[in-house]
DNA sequence: TTGTACGCGTTATCAA
DNA sequence: TTGATAACGCGTACAA
């Protein structure tokens, strides 16, 4: 930062003083009218902006919130941004964007720079292999406002804003059952993070409901990527003709993408050799062939939700967590061999 | 923010100096080991969280670097924003994210609002629409060191990181009229912003540099969206049998898409009917049927670029603008019926 | 090795 | 309506 002009600059220029000044370009009452105007030309003519850190120092609130994602690369993540983004706007808050990029030593650092840098609050959807809660506890502790969402940690008296994971999850699984589908494979996500566990469980209720014994030979960890969910695929294609599964629910839609490809990598079909469903409703999904059956997330709406909570939070001082829940959606298309196309809206549609 | 604990709560409680405590806590020499290690000890007792704002005060420097992009859901761009997380990530600054939402009114109250952050640079692809150049100048003028990336402005004395625009549409528009195709429409960006501009050049030299003379008729501006690609495709295909284009060269790939579906919408073929071609190599890409033809835009490359240069121009105060040109490529698939499946790497490779 | 004085740029407070 | 003073939390410069 080179030599910048200060309301002091402007106050020696003008002869008068600076917290005169101050109320001028901040449009407080008990300024002169005549004196407003020439300090509104002053500063504009001499190129004056406002040290926003200064300010931040004294009033001992910055006006921006930290995110930490996971995982950038991810559609449903951005969307989840765009979401954020359009309610801190509209907030006056600026973001102070972090990636943990699953690794929960970047993700506590990111907390820690973000709590350093004094956010007024925090979003965060975890890393996938989450396992100590302290440094959540820490920040809240310290009073900095934590809203979770997607990938959460429960009754640490932080709002989390999530699909009811296990329920989508049942009702995917159920929606194979209820076909015909007899050896249902799960791509799973890690153990220890929320939607991992959550959808591992949904799952199992489906199967459970409808009388199918559990197997865990046919629950691979995938992870949450396409890489992932191609090599979780491995094993289960590597079964003899007869046990190999008919279907396949993926923890998300990349892992999904990567299970399809390892399925027509072994000359097999969707779905008439192995159906195959997701979770996000990804942009691809409508364009893979076949079309992907998946679990829509409304990224844009999370995060919209997300952001309305944390500023609730910071505005009340610390109001009470609550556990916010979005509406997802079962989006059928052929991957599962269902017969009802039942397409979401097109492609022209997703611009805004 | 709540009350917090300060160097001073640290050196009452120890019966020290702050600047004792500072210097302990900055790893400085001058420290006795004994008193460090009370100082540390007591830091973490009292759960100190360094003051990153009255640090950034006094330093005049905030190790911050503001991003303005233009449009958070467009892939292309997380990948950029991955690309710069990654430098700005391993040189210890933080990242502040702004949103113009091609708003050239945004985008000009982003800048300000990041000048006013003191952000040590500022990262920026430009909305659709910019025209007025002041707001860069300004901001190089107070000596905030601004680097562009994609969507450039040239002769400000700023840095630019992009593919060769011209050059790369030439090469893709040349390939279509190399494989027999006579009517090759443009779907175009804004004329006003760089991407535009020079897309629709290279388009014209390849026309011209094989005998086909322009015609203006077949150039529509689509904008940057699947919707926008969508609607610009109707007076196209509204033209009678043998006067519709055999090709249509996108000016993105959402674009692209939305051009596909209209043209499937119509029950033409592609690419027997119409060819496409795109720019960008989305992700879905490789999904839609048939397989999009495009110029590969090493996103997350632009952005290692991009930050990179811009750390430079910080530490050297004002190095020299560079016009850093990243080399892009043409990748061929099924949508412009030339034969050769020369496929990207596939889905699985896409992860990390 | 440790401490004192001061300034970074702004605003709140209280006095004029 | 305006101004003087102090404070936000920290680090630099210099003194002890």
């Amino acid at each position: 930062m080179g030599k910048r002009v200060t309301v002091e600059d402007i106050a020696r220029e003008l002869g008068i003083s600076s917290m005169t000044v101050s109320r001028a370009l901040n449009n407080r009452p008990h300024v002169n009218d005549v004196t407003r105007e020439k300090v509104l030309n002053a500063a504009k003519r001499l190129g004056y902006v406002q040290n926003h850190i200064a300010k931040s120092l004294v009033l001992r609130k910055t006006n921006v919130i930290g995110i930490v994602i996971p995982k950038i690369s991810h559609f449903f993540f951005s969307e989840v941004i765009r979401g954020i983004e359009s309610v801190t706007f509209q907030h006056g808050y600026q973001l102070l964007l972090t990636h943990s990029a699953e690794s929960t030593d970047r993700e506590s650092q990111a907390i820690r720079t973000l709590e350093s840098q004094r956010v007024d609050g925090i979003l965060i959807s975890t890393a996938q292999n989450v396992a100590d809660y302290d440094v959540y506890r820490q920040a809240l502790a310290r009073s900095t406002p934590l809203v979770f969402f997607d990938r959460c940690v429960f009754d640490l008296g932080a709002s989390c804003v999530h699909i009811d994971d296990r329920e989508s999850a049942r009702l995917l699984a159920a929606h194979f059952v209820q076909h015909g589908y007899q050896r249902i494979a799960h791509l799973a996500g890690p153990h220890l993070v929320s939607i991992g566990k959550e959808r591992l469980e949904g799952y199992r209720m489906a199967l459970e409901a409808h009388g199918i014994p559990y197997d865990e030979s046919l629950v691979v960890t995938s992870g949450f990527n396409e890489r992932g969910g191609y090599e979780a695929m491995a094993p289960l294609l590597d079964r003899p003709d007869g046990a190999r599964p008919d279907a396949v629910v993926a923890v998300n839609d990349p892992a999904a993408f990567g299970a399809m490809k390892a399925i027509k990598d072994r000359g097999l079909r969707i779905p008439q050799d192995i159906a195959v469903g997701g979770f996000t409703d990804d942009p691809r999904a409508e364009m893979v062939e076949p079309g992907l059956t998946t679990i829509r997330q409304p990224a844009y709406e999370i995060g919209v939700r997300a952001a309305e909570q944390l500023i609730n939070h910071i505005n009340t001082g610390q109001a009470d967590a609550e556990d916010i829940i979005i509406s997802s959606q079962l989006v059928i298309r052929r991957s599962c061999g269902c017969g009802a196309e039942n397409s979401p809206p097109a492609s022209p549609d997703r611009a805004e």
